[in-house]
DNA sequence: ACGTCCGGGGCAATCGGTTGCCATCGTCGG
DNA sequence: CCGACGATGGCAACCGATTGCCCCGGACGT
């Protein structure tokens, strides 16, 4: 079903089908009328390969991914993060055209095709690093429109949306020195990524204004790392007393580890979880967490890319604020008052 | 950058070059080789709307999934799966156009639309019901190409690839009974998808098989449910010493519930989950679990859907079968030998 | 009554490729 | 030496839309 089979069953030419079907003037009402009867019978929509070819605009946005595909899967953010840019691309009847590779280059070359095969309007950037190469290839003049999902201060000339990673952190690390702890650990990820780093920049601030010497263990986001440095810090001879975990995954294998060495928590150790998720509500005990909508952090997000390719001004987008909610995983600090 | 402006710098004709870049006979290999070595110094690709517009082919494969965003972000399937069929689609350069949606419905106008637009090459149907809407719609004599992720009873005409979870259920409960319980309950996901009365009806009869009286408890596949099912059985007057939960996340829901009731895993109580995943590993205890290769798993099902679209004799591929890790929560019963 | 203006709608170019058909040229065999 | 054939490559149609330009006819003004 194309346009011209419309055409020569309403009597009338390709281009009046067209201008009919997309409301411009030039045809008559009645005309219009019946052409677009005729479509809906005929149950026609446009070929998006001749429509995109005629107007330059494929209705597609792009993301690529570059992870480990097994611990992909363990984190929530993820899924739901998807979830949240979907509902609001379906509205304007746009696609996500998403891509899992393994390595960072790739994900630079897939960018790069994308543009080359002009296969979508725009990109969302994720987990950008300090120095990100697609931040610099993005920020060229010809290049793809881009949206950085992360921090200003690596977003460079585009545009970002954002979180205040730097207020969430202190005030977990307030909540926990007013439960009277002064051993607390932050669980970090990956430090090349902007946003861990804005974490342990904060969680250092914070724990110094307090007067209190910050421990920073450096992990790669999986379980098994999450683990690895509970393990060790509980290992150490000032344990800590309090653990600030930077996914939620990380906080349930140290939950796991905790228990494993019989630590009770939260009686001899807090833990709050990053990225609170149904997971953080259903262990047991049920796990302190600071807690970011992440579904309308993609809606946001999503509406800023169209903002971005309609060429609005760029800007640094603020979404809301992660928020610590206080459950089961964090108690005062053993010995305290 | 286009193909005409690789001719003009080449001097020959545009069918020459679309010749030359195709691999294909009708040009002399001096100009083969010059007109690649311009269209490579130009960075030149071929325009997606263009060539999919010319050859009908988009490129592209197709996946609606119809879940609520936030429990789908708790299941590590997903993006385990999404990884898995990326590493076969890129090696092919296609790429995977997904969309999430709230409802059925909105599912089955998914896949109109992206008929009627000719916007994928194929599509994969997941979450496959009885009677399921979308295998009818597709099994018609001009629809989109599709592949089945689930069970030969609701393919119909459709190919598919499917697990075979009667025998890792029938595995399951064996390996339960093994260990002395009697009393084993089934966590099941939502009773409208096919997997999940396959699943149903193994455990059921191989329960039987053994003299034992199966219950089955029935959730939508959230944490939620989970943890409610299970403290609901522990409540019985009965209550079940082993329980076989549906997928992972409500596994590890049903093992709060019983810390929090102090019911000691494994001594008092077993449980095994399915999906295993990296969440499997660390919880304490480690949960005993059905697993399955989910990355490989979506591999093999790209490898079948391109051979759909390709025109292959349609099938019914079986996958390899989920199989049981041993670990941590499961044990012998309490007071058997 | 004649020129003008405007609404309606047709024609054809265009987007960037693929492909069928045909012209040209060189080479070979008879 | 001439005709046939194969290799090479140009031309143009085509995929299915959008859009600029022009033509036609009726209503209006003077």
């Amino acid at each position: 079903m194309t346009i011209s089979d419309i055409a020569e069953r309403a009597g009338v030419s390709i281009g009046a089908v067209s201008f009919a079907l997309n409301g411009r003037k030039g045809v008559s009402d009645k005309t219009r009328e019946r052409v677009l009867r005729i479509a809906d019978e005929m149950g026609w929509a446009p070929a998006s390969a001749a429509r995109s070819l005629a107007e330059s605009r494929t209705e597609t946005f792009g993301m690529v991914l570059a992870r480990d595909p097994r611990n992909l899967g363990a984190e929530s953010f993820y899924m739901q993060f998807l979830a949240g840019l979907e509902t609001e691309l379906a509205q304007r009847g746009y696609g996500l055209l998403l891509q899992v590779v393994p390595s960072r280059e790739e994900e630079l070359a897939t960018l790069q095709k994308w543009r080359r095969t002009r296969r979508v309007d725009g990109v969302l950037l994720m987990d950008v690093t300090l120095d990100d190469p697609r931040v610099e290839l993005l920020a060229q003049p010809n290049a793809l429109p881009a949206l950085v999902v992360g921090d200003p201060s690596v977003a460079g000339t585009l545009s970002c949306v954002w979180t205040d990673d730097a207020s969430s952190m202190e005030e977990a690390v307030r909540y926990l020195a007013g439960l009277g702890h002064t051993a607390i650990a932050r669980v970090g990820g990956l430090a090349h990524f902007a946003h861990t780093r804005i974490r342990d920049d904060a969680f250092t601030k914070q724990m110094s204004r307090l007067g209190l010497s910050p421990t920073v263990l450096r992990t790669d986001y999986t379980a098994a790392e999450g683990a690895r440095a509970t393990r060790e810090a509980l290992a150490s001879s000032v344990a800590p007393t309090a653990f600030v975990y930077d996914n939620d995954i990380m906080a349930v294998a140290g939950l796991a580890v905790a228990m494993e060495l019989g630590r009770r928590v939260p009686d001899e150790m807090s833990l709050i979880a990053w990225d609170d998720s149904v997971l953080c509500e259903h262990t047991f005990p049920r796990l302190t967490a600071l807690s970011h909508d992440v579904v309308a952090f993609g809606s946001h997000v999503a509406r800023r890319l169209f903002g971005v390719v309609d060429g609005a001004e760029p800007g640094h987008f603020k979404d809301s604020t992660p928020v610590l909610i206080p459950r089961a995983s964090t108690a005062p600090a053993p010995g305290s008052a």
